[in-house]
DNA sequence: GATTGTCGCTTGTCTTTTGCAAGCGAGTAG
DNA sequence: CTACTCGCTTGCAAAAGACAAGCGACAATC
């Protein structure tokens, strides 16, 4: 009896995806979607991928992200350790973002939409150069040479 | 001059999603998300790949989709030509739901989103078996065999 | 040293989307 | 005749998103 109340807690208590917010179920799929499923969140990644790394760099992306929506998820994306940030200058301090190994991790995700998209919209953007070849590796590897 | 008018509404006319709705840009990963970037219908395209097909089956998955976004969800991914609908019972009409080709495509999307959710939050669910060896091929082979 | 400009946000306001519950029409079952 | 199911639709409140303006900390310019 209280043993299954006890599970019970234990179970809602796995499904937090961050403070004070629970899970809509421990699938997978699902908890996926919680994290990165709304229309701004992987454009922000893909920036990252293609190299940049200060706010106004997604600020001037084509798509225009709204900025007080592009603050609010770099925050989400930095609680859930998808990018950090560190400072590039004191005096005023300012940030630049780094994907972290998760979010490098994303690439294929974002790799087999693009085949999708492309393969029906063709005439949608071609990805630069070597975009299909890239790894998750080779991204934080990247990045830290140029850093 | 003319030819540069024309041009502009080319391109703005290229970059349509549906009947009066204009894509924030051509690329494919911000075109993706405005067809599926939220938290619903990849999970319905799941049930799809696990054999669900009508309203009531979407409706019980353990996410608990309110029935009003089903609705809307199911009508835009028809619209998006990634499921399809038919009858199957007259008086009074019903419909089933099945994955078009374009649908079946997503699997791959699918299937990376698990494996990353799967190594970075593995306490959530494993799929059922045989989820990561599918093909979109296979699915629409399962479900013209079940029809 | 006063003014202008830049960067990285925050705030305010309005619109759109979402979530929840209730209702409804066309039937079937009892 | 009444109750019940399925597949939605409707109404309403709450949350999220879009847009524009503002702001603090500095650098550059006049």
């Amino acid at each position: 009896m209280y043993t299954c109340f006890l599970q019970v807690i234990v179970v809602i208590w796995s499904m937090k995806i961050e403070s004070s917010t629970v899970a809509r179920s421990l699938c997978p799929l699902s908890k996926a979607l919680e994290l990165i499923g709304d229309k701004w969140s992987l454009v922000i990644v893909r920036d990252m991928c293609l190299g940049k790394k200060r706010y106004c760099d997604f600020q001037h992306s084509p798509e225009g992200i709204p900025t007080n929506i592009l603050a609010d998820r770099l925050k989400k994306l930095e609680e859930h350790g998808i990018i950090g940030k560190r400072s590039y200058q004191q005096k005023p301090v300012r940030f630049e973002y780094f994907l972290t190994p998760k979010g490098a991790d994303l690439l294929p995700v974002m790799q087999h939409l693009i085949i999708w998209m492309k393969k029906y919209d063709p005439d949608c953007w071609t990805p630069p150069e070597g975009f299909y070849e890239a790894t998750p590796e080779s991204l934080l590897q990247t990045y830290s040479e140029i850093d």
